[in-house]
DNA sequence: TTGTATGCGTTATCAA
DNA sequence: TTGATAACGCATACAA
């Protein structure tokens, strides 16, 4: 089958056969009258700083010689020279490309590539759907080193890669594996930001819708939450929080009608995959027939799902995503180079919106 | 610099060394007490066919050992060897994911990825900007073929890998390369169709709203209008093609009630990165006047823009831009496998719509 | 300043 | 059925 083995026999006269492959150094050092070596000093001369152990005469034969045979590095050999595959992983368990967009890890990757480019990697794809053997993640190991995407990648395996050494970041807070890099956003900082804001405007009592998970994100804004409550003496009762399996069950007219009453005048919601808590909200407080920011003020921890983007802007914070996945590959990039770990959190923009004001009337 | 050269004093025990380093086959021969050699049988045995000049046991043997050493196959040697890689490139001149979502080749990576997994290969990205020297394009040779998106891929360099037989699949037509495979929607068939449904309604005058540059999807837009008009015995005059460097300038509400005026029933725009064909052309219908499907009907020859998706849905044909994904990496796997080319057009979906109906009187 | 020699990890041929 | 061994194309100590 493979019509490897192109070259001559064994050994001998490298230049006179294969028509229709590609130059290598070897060609063009008979061309120019050099050796290979030679060659390979030339052409691989570093831009920065000395490259200056090479006598023009001979610089300029060997770059005319490989102009006129048009040849090109061999990537493949260059790779294997240098040990190095400038590679780096991208593994998300579900599809990269998720066909549902609306947990798509989009965002990232233009972060993420970005910055790969910039650096001269190139990146490889991993899906864990393409290969369901049990050793899945190995494939990773063809980089030089993997980030991880989403929740999902599987402990045991991580920890192996970790404890081999294998440079692997995570993307999102892990800190359950020992050892493992991550890069996550400052979703506590940002949080107690948004409650700061609303203080800052006169509100005391305040109330944070959540769903019933436990995701390190949501953990985190509810820690900035009760932070920021503290920091500002405002009143964090134990109805502070609305944990609710499904918001918009749980999060009715009614209820939010009731907390008003009761003297609360702010609402946060966190932001999720579907944006639920915060659909509830702002429905339940529509329904209520309250103003925003008349009546009530209202903030999202995190941005909008895109189809409220017609919606009045909540006051909250952006997701850096971008920044994000570029932070993540820089790190990823320092562990592969061998230095130090670094800042793992990267900060959230404060967005001021238009739904927070003073605190309304009580009705 | 590199520090490379990173395993033990050259020739002797492979094993002892490297800790932070991927294991090598020698280093599973060695746990597994064979020879490299036949670790290198065990591990790349073609599951086409006979793969059976192993002993079951020494292949137990090596396939735990490698297993245990978290093994994987380096891309470059294995490439460098000429064998395959497994690995399949996908470049873009530009950024594959532009921060302008407007062009992004997302729904295209869709349909490659899944079609990739499901063949056992990985992707890699390669991405045009990070070296922008003459061999930009050389660093693919890594991957056992490469896909190109986008119409920026520079010629003479496509050209080189063609001619080198390294697999090359672009992903839309692009013929003046001779040589160079291609994988693109059926834009003339599809926009044949829109007329003859428009035709079947009873239009006969019908004007095409295009933008005034030659990009083939533009070209062949037109083609199969022009087809379409002369199947059905339509009136295909000069004015049948309004073509505009700027539709919103020159596709004005006096120009469209002129036409119709004069006879004109239906109207298509073609779709475009912008959009900017079909907007100026509803706002010029819409200012003029005009009910749709009422008085004029309106084809669309592709897809809508995403900002418009509230509005009433324009007949025309959608673009399966996943398959296209999907039909691409299947013939570049073809190619990689040294098998023959195929048919390179997908068909295009037919989309009824809204926006056609039976002639409207004239005014 | 340039050439020689060797290794990078894998595949493939051939002999044992 | 398995083990030596020779490429693959390039980079790089080290010798000249």
């Amino acid at each position: 089958m493979e019509q490897s083995r192109k070259r001559a026999k064994p050994g001998r006269n490298p230049g006179s056969v294969g028509r229709t492959s590609r130059p290598r150094q070897a060609e063009v050092a008979q061309l120019a009258g050099v050796s290979q070596a030679t060659v390979s000093l030339v052409l691989s001369a570093r831009t920065d700083g000395k490259a200056a152990t090479i006598s023009e005469e001979t610089r300029q034969r060997v770059l005319d010689a490989a102009r006129s045979l048009g040849y090109v590095h061999d990537p493949a050999a260059r790779r294997l020279a240098a040990a190095r595959n400038n590679l780096l992983g991208v593994f998300s368990f579900t599809a990269t490309f998720p066909t549902d967009v609306q947990h798509s890890y989009y965002p990232f990757l233009v972060g993420v590539e970005q910055e790969a480019a910039a650096r001269g990697y190139d990146l490889v794809l991993f899906t864990g759907s393409s290969a369901g053997g049990p050793d899945a993640l190995s494939r990773v190991r063809l980089a030089d080193g993997c980030l991880f995407l989403g929740r999902h990648a599987p402990g045991a395996e991580l920890k192996r890669l970790v404890a081999d050494g294998f440079p692997v970041v995570h993307l999102g807070r892990r800190e359950e594996l020992e050892g493992l890099a991550w890069v996550g956003a400052d979703y506590v900082s940002a949080s107690r930001a948004v409650v700061e804001h609303l203080a800052a405007l006169g509100h005391r009592r305040i109330v944070l819708v959540r769903e019933d998970d436990d995701a390190p994100a949501s953990t985190d804004r509810q820690r900035g939450f009760v932070e920021g409550l503290a920091a500002v003496g405002g009143d964090a009762g134990p109805e502070a929080v609305l944990r609710c399996a499904d918001p918009a069950g749980e999060v009715t007219a009614e209820r939010v009608r009731a907390l008003v009453e009761d003297g609360v005048t702010a609402f946060v919601a966190e932001e999720t995959d579907t944006g639920a808590a915060w659909r509830a909200l702002d429905a339940a407080v529509r329904e209520a027939g309250l103003g925003c920011p008349g009546d009530v003020s209202l903030g999202l921890l995190g941005g909008p799902p895109p189809d409220l983007a017609t919606a009045p802007v909540p006051m909250g914070f952006d997701v850096p995503r971008h920044q994000l996945g570029a932070a993540a590959v820089r790190l990823l990039a320092a562990m592969v180079a061998g230095e130090e770990t670094h800042e793992p959190l990267v900060a959230c923009a404060f967005r001021t919106g238009e739904t927070a004001g003073p605190p309304g009337r009580r009705p």
